[in-house]
DNA sequence: GAACAAGGTTCCGGGAACTGGAACTGAATG
DNA sequence: CATTCAGTTCCAGTTCCCGGAACCTTGTTC
């Protein structure tokens, strides 16, 4: 209805369906009148949110959004002290690191470091995953009541890959087990051969939850050495957690199991 | 005035003046009334183009635009090929490498990998240069014709770095060059201690040119070494060349000197 | 090559939503 | 408790946004 409303609309559609769209296409895929479809891009486009391809007459995200949009969680002290912390643990063990945050269902990863080691794993800054089917999603659900987990998983969604958890009942067993012993892992959930260990830490003044991540080769990291990557990550969220003035992970289960 | 370019501006300004912003202060550096300012931040944040830091009632970058933003580039056919073949330059050689395109009289990195080399230079996609003192940027600039360039340089910018040309006059010196030979590098010119190599790639199709680059220390890669860089940089732009249909760089200049 | 289809733009009257001055809330400060 | 500073709310005036219809332009079909 607004102008805004319908340029968000625009982009969100934007983000997920593709990086390239005709007049037609958002019409109808929004709902709007061809009419005001093209005037929005084109003004859009003449804002620089969008851009628009001189051969095929398409529009495309616009490089505005990749200039501002990395700017997403600067200036959080919590964000750049773990960002910190993680860059030092990828120095010294090879192994990829990164950020991640709670949205809904899914997590949205902020920061991320590609490791040394042959096999890589990369997830960009601004991907989007399966809360259920990570690690560090499930540690951010953990810090949730049970109630607030449920509401979300009200419907439960179809696992990404074989080994992520298929009811809310496993991943409620999962997150108690992640409350018990502060951190959690996954393997081959959502990604086909990569594994992963997490733990979540806040910060008490915002309340806003990360999760810290070690992703790797889930077939040449051995149980031994997750255990040892994980301890690396607990260490680090411990020293955050005090900075920053957050429960220890471990204990900041709220729910009815907590 | 529209309320797309208000929330633009805000945007634009966002990216530049740090990460944070009150309405006060958005309401002063864009003159506008606060009433005004109060009004399009909240309904910013209510889209959720940005957020609101709890603490401090503070406005931030969504994460919207971080996950939009990370999609600029995808789908040109172009750009997911010189990243390819980057990524194949970075594993052989373990420099920095990535790809870099022209705003205006800046340049703008659109993907970027970090080298594994000891001394890591890193520049993330979205950050954004001084065109005249950096190798991408006068490769790119040395497409344009004379009177274009002359024309965006209208008020000499000062150079970031001493090493930076301090002139029209020397700028297109530079670029005559780099139009003779193909290539063009830069030692600390925009930041300490890094030296970069670079060659420009366009799509005749759509026209928009890319330059791709090498990123090092510049103490640890000699003269040899950087040619060598600039020679692998120059056939990876040359099988893209003959792929999209450019002119060779070397022939591209179409100025009173080219 | 006439007719048609598909994608996109322009036009324009009606009305929703944006604007901005002024008054108000609520902290923080001395 | 007066004062200042940041932010919000209110409301009348009006801008600019909406959307149906007509109109281009390009490519396709028979």
């Amino acid at each position: 209805m607004s102008a805004l409303s319908n340029a968000v609309s625009v982009l969100r559609w934007l983000g997920r369906n593709g990086p390239e769209a005709g007049v037609t296409q958002v019409a109808a895929a929004l709902g709007l009148p061809k009419s005001t479809a093209s005037r929005v891009l084109k003004d859009m486009a003449v804002h620089g949110l969008l851009e628009r391809d001189p051969a095929t007459a398409r529009y495309r995200v616009g490089m505005l959004l990749l200039e501002v949009g990395r700017h997403y969680g600067a200036g959080q002290p919590l964000v750049e002290a773990a960002d910190a912390a993680l860059a030092e643990l990828t120095r010294r063990t090879g192994h990829a690191t990164g950020i991640s945050v709670l949205d809904g269902i899914n997590v949205v990863v902020l920061r991320s470091r590609a490791g040394t080691r042959p096999l890589r794993v990369v997830t960009p800054p601004g991907n989007r995953g399966p809360a259920w089917a990570t690690s560090t999603g499930r540690c951010l659900l953990a810090r949730l009541d049970d109630g607030e987990i449920a509401a979300r998983f009200r419907v439960f969604p179809r696992p990404p890959l074989p080994a992520a958890p298929r009811s809310l009942a496993a991943l409620m067993e999962r997150i108690r087990q992640v409350r018990a012993v502060g951190w959690e892992e996954a393997e081959e959930e959502s990604m086909p051969g990569v594994g992963a260990v997490s733990v979540a830490v806040a910060d008490s003044r915002t309340d806003e939850a990360l999760a810290l991540y070690f992703a790797f080769s889930a077939l040449h990291v051995d149980k031994r050495e997750r255990r040892a990557l994980a301890a690396l990550l607990r260490e680090a969220a411990a020293r955050l957690a005090v900075r920053f003035g957050d429960v220890p992970a471990a204990f900041a289960g709220r729910g009815a199991y907590g």
